[in-house]
DNA sequence: CATGCTGAA
């Protein structure tokens, strides 16, 4: 009976809470249960929620429903000291008053001194004033979606057609004229550098490589139309491309020129992978003409590396087999099996470029399977889907459910993904197959750009937008089937979906939800949503055989350098992707090949170095996904970005350091740690099959196969327990989640992580003592960025600095480097910098930067001439407009004051005031006053030279020092105006 | 003297 009861409870929940949770319904029919009479429920209720008429009667209802006419019910007075026990474990996980640690102390002794009248009073009223916010809030999106809903309501269909043609070719005159300028702007340059290769080469005999290169050039200049339009935007330009994209057909489509720009890119994208594939192609027969086929290793230097072979990672044939065993439903398997071995061998990847798109969707391993796969979605409510890469179940599993009816009634399908450019991507892929336009019958939604329309029905999205969404619609109402796709990536959102998508299916049966995972994961996932069953699609891939060293290395970029000449040598032509840890390393064995190149340049074949990582210069990355010139050699010196976010064409070799960076949240400094460690198991195949995406490849490992075995973890761990979670519990809280320690994660974060988490919303008034969520909290929920930075944001209206603040926001929270800084300009790159340099901290170095570049008309030229990135700069001005317009939404208004630095800096430390460091005379050293951790000012701020003795530091970095970057000057006393809670019991010392 | 892996809102 009581899952039926926890139904109508969450049902009723929704309607007088205006939300609800399966967490809360249980508590509540504990109660009832429990408590010898209705009073005492509504009094246990009232320490919990606000109770009003609506729910007095609900509460009424329930009592009916359970208890009937009985009134005794054993046990019941033991029953009230329990439930008081377990909502205050509920705020702090445990008892408070024996929790270690300074911070818990600090919350302790505020307990006990605090008066306890005045406290229950501000607490109603904090709690009143969030409601009515968040009343006002529904209200307004209301009112907005009202809106939306009328503009479509035009009495015709003719009307609102006419409406719809305007609006659009108003953007498209936009952008058109745009375009033009653009083209001629790009003409102009690649006119004069045709110009310049002529003057210069014109005499001399110019190899196929040299001559190929300028028909290119000419080419493209015919082709401007098509081609500017990537080259503008700079950081979408050749990312990511799904796996689906592979079997991309080779269709000639016509160009729409009033295509929107998505679709453009997406033109462009095939483009190359077009002309990718053909020449590769022809690498690869003019390797076979020179014989140069499967040689083993020869002696080539005296300090060679040697391999052993060891077992390939599986191809198909080998999975198939393996299902057989697994496969729950033998008809299934059987059914799969059959076709597949028939279909296999006979589809190659080249006949897939010339396939409909028709065909192509058959070609896919989902295909086979699309009746069972129906069959079993329709039979249960959550089901697990396992399939390599490139078998198409991304593209084709939401087709399939909206052609089986899954959309009627106005609902959606949704599919999640953990990046942006897959989300933007697969859905132009499936508009293309469907043969619809982009944001109609199927959209996109990310950050920045939401693609979708009244119509849309296959929605892919980013799952951190999943998540922004259930801030507004806790139950999902508008989707009938929820996809999360990669799932055995673990990211963070991932997992905090799991955890409240589990909750919502209890009460939403209508709901279906699949997700979507490499093999490995698949069956945690199952026994997370209560044995899921799991359906298997065989997979596509290329076996990959494995090689690992015979004794471990020292120096791995050493080796892999070797292991690169090696392979150059011996193996015949196909690219190679050298996974390192960082942009340092990467430099280092880029130099080291180019010095061993030197010395062998006339006896071997061309070979290209091209590093890679998120913070080089786009034109720079752009390189990796240029075609290799046939007789030449590609090698990749990337990061992990390589790993899963993008994939490149004519991968062969694949050499694995075996090392990742990673970044670590220590508790008990509260510092962010950047350190080197040894992959996992499974990131180490996941390496190995960036080999394997064209034909069968190797992947040569620097380390021994005993390393892997016994020294590598088998799973990475999971994101949700190496990060600082406060952002992530905050929102849970405005949910209503309120017992986020106990709640069922699919892997916990640390307690000691969920601890401190909650200790720092309580310090940020974002909770109250009862660890209920306040008015200041669920503003500070409602601005997506960190929550001392939303405390910020929100201190920064007092203080009436808010476009000031914002902008320093947004510079923060850009990652990777504002300042470009390459090895060989790295003096004019510093002084550069310190033109920007302001006296009381880096951050106003930073609104410096950003205004200056506001006044050179957001110029490219003007950020190269400074040594800045522009593509920085244009994130950091995308996420300011962004939270320009959420100033509304949190009853914000835009004020500013440029001129007072010490009421920005105050501001800051209203957010901040967790991360302020003292310097101590006697030690010469920086302090934090948290932690007393010792600490160093980062060498790139400004403030290096002066050692002011109170500082704020927007995070703390552990790389070969603790090291505090990004740091402003304060006035020790500022702190007891600012966050005086937190400091009256320090006074003495912050005012010396 | 000292200097950062990747995603996402």
């Amino acid at each position: 009976m009581s899952d039926q009861l926890k139904v109508w409870v969450n049902q009723q929940l929704h309607e007088v809470l205006t939300m609800s949770n399966s967490t809360m319904a249980e508590y509540l029919i504990k109660l009832t249960q429990q408590l010898p009479t209705k009073t005492e429920v509504l009094d246990e209720l009232r320490g919990e929620v606000t109770v009003d008429a609506k729910m007095e009667l609900f509460v009424d209802q329930l009592w009916q429903r359970i208890r009937g006419g009985n009134h005794e019910t054993e046990g019941s007075c033991k029953c009230k000291k329990s439930s008081t026990e377990v909502v205050k474990k509920n705020i702090m996980g445990e008892d408070s008053s024996k929790s270690k640690g300074e911070g818990s102390k600090l919350l302790a002794r505020r307990t006990v001194t605090a008066d306890s009248d005045n406290e229950e009073t501000q607490r109603l009223r904090d709690l009143q004033e969030r409601d009515e916010y968040s009343e006002r809030l529904r209200q307004r999106d209301d009112e907005r979606t009202r809106k939306v809903s009328e503009k479509g309501d035009e009495k015709t269909f003719e009307e609102a057609a006419k409406r719809l043609q305007l609006e659009k070719e108003d953007r498209e005159k936009v952008f058109m004229k745009y375009l033009v300028k653009r083209k001629d702007d790009k003409q102009k340059e690649l006119k004069a550098d045709i110009k310049d290769d002529e003057f210069f080469f014109e005499e001399e005999d110019l190899t196929e490589r040299e001559r190929k290169d300028c028909e290119y050039k000419r080419s493209v200049l015919k082709l401007t139309k098509k081609y500017d339009q990537v080259q503008d935007d700079e950081n979408e330009q050749g990312y990511v491309t799904p796996d689906e994209k592979v079997s991309v057909d080779d269709r000639d489509v016509e160009v729409d020129e009033r295509e929107k720009k998505h679709g453009d890119e997406q033109k462009k994208w095939e483009e190359d992978q077009r002309r990718g594939t053909s020449l590769s192609f022809g690498a690869r027969d003019k390797a076979k003409r020179c014989q140069e086929t499967e040689k083993e290793y020869n002696l080539v230097f005296e300090d060679e590396i040697k391999f052993i072979k060891s077992l390939p990672l599986a191809g198909t044939r080998k999975k198939t087999e393996k299902k057989t065993k697994e496969q729950k439903k033998e008809e299934d398997s059987n059914q799969e099996e059959d076709e597949e071995e028939k279909e296999e061998p006979k589809v190659s990847e080249f006949k897939k470029k010339t396939m409909t798109i028709q065909e192509v969707q058959r070609s896919l391993s989902v295909y086979p399977c699309r009746g069972s796969l129906l069959a079993a979605i329709e039979e249960h409510q959550v089901l697990i889907i396992e399939g390599e890469p490139g078998s198409g179940k991304t593209t084709q599993i939401p087709q399939y459910l909206l052609e089986h009816g899954y959309c009627q009634d106005g609902k959606k399908i949704v599919c999640t993904q953990p990046r942006k450019v897959a989300a933007m991507s697969v859905a132009a892929r499936v508009a293309e197959e469907m043969g619809k336009k982009l944001g109609n019958e199927v959209g996109y939604s990310i950050r920045f750009e939401d693609c979708t329309s009244e119509q849309t029905k296959v929605k892919y999205m980013t799952d951190g937008m999943l998540l922004r969404e259930f801030l507004v619609d806790p139950s999902l109402a508008g989707y009938s089937v929820i996809m999360i796709d990669e799932a055995h990536e673990r990211t963070l959102h991932t997992d905090i979906l799991f955890v409240l998508l589990k909750d919502i299916i209890r009460f939403r049966p209508d709901l279906k939800l699949l997700v979507s995972s490499a093999t490995l994961d698949s069956a945690k996932f199952s026994d997370f949503f209560n044995a899921a069953p799991i359906f298997r699609i065989p997979g596509r891939r290329y076996p990959v055989h494995i090689y690992n060293t015979r004794s471990p290395e020292v120096n791995y970029i050493e080796a892999a350098a070797i292991t690169v000449l090696q392979i150059h040598i011996t193996q015949q032509l196909g690219d190679i992707l050298v996974f390192l840890t960082g942009q340092e390393e990467i430099e280092a064995c880029q130099e080291m090949l180019t010095e061993h190149i030197k010395g062998l340049s006339s006896k071997i074949q061309e070979l290209l170095i091209l590093p890679f990582y998120a913070n080089l210069p786009s034109d720079m990355q752009a390189k990796i996904f240029e075609p290799t010139p046939p007789g030449a050699r590609k090698v990749i010196l990337a990061t992990n970005i390589a790993e899963t976010s993008l994939t490149i064409d004519g991968i062969s070799y694949v050499i694995d350091s075996g090392y990742v960076k990673q970044n670590y949240f220590n508790v008990r400094s509260g510092m962010e740690s950047l350190v080197v460690n040894p992959i996992s198991q499974s990131s180490a195949n996941q390496r190995a099959g960036r080999a394997g995406r064209v034909r069968p490849g190797k992947c040569f490992r620097l380390y021994t196969q005993w390393t892997f075995e016994n020294e590598m973890e088998e799973n990475t761990i999971p994101e949700i327990q190496r990060v600082n979670i406060g952002n992530v519990f905050l929102q849970l809280k405005s949910l209503g989640i309120h017992d986020l320690i106990n709640f069922y994660y699919l892997d916990p974060p640390p307690a000691e992580t969920s601890k401190l988490a909650l200790e720092q919303l309580y310090a940020l008034k974002a909770l109250n003592y009862k660890g209920e969520l306040t008015s200041m909290g669920r503003k500070m929920a409602e601005i997506p960025v960190e929550p001392m930075m939303a405390r910020m944001i929100l201190a920064a209206d007092q203080h009436k600095v808010v476009e000031e603040i914002l902008t320093i926001a947004a510079m923060l929270s850009v990652n990777g480097d504002i300042f470009y800084r390459p090895k060989d300009k790295a003096i004019q790159a510093d002084e550069a910098r310190k033109n920007f340099f302001h006296p009381d901290g880096d951050h106003l170095t930073l609104m410096n930067v950003y205004n200056e570049w506001v006044g050179a008309e957001y110029s490219q030229q003007w950020c190269n001439e400074v040594f800045i990135q522009h593509r920085s700069m244009k994130r950091a001005r995308d996420i300011r407009d962004q939270l320009v317009g959420l100033m509304e939404r949190v009853e914000v208004q835009l004020s500013t004051n440029p001129g007072d630095s010490v009421v920005i800096r105050k501001a800051i430390t209203t957010g901040y005031f967790y991360h302020v460091a003292h310097f101590s005379k006697c030690g010469g050293m920086y302090e934090t006053v948290q932690k007393s951790q010792t600490v160093t000012i980062h060498p790139q701020s400004c403030l290096t030279e002066n050692l002011p003795p109170w500082i704020v530091y927007h995070e703390l970095m552990m790389t070969t020092k603790e090291s505090m970057c990004n740091v402003i000057v304060i006035d020790g006393k500022w702190l007891l105006e600012v966050a005086p809670h937190y400091y009256k019991d320090n006074e003495e010392d912050v005012r010396n």
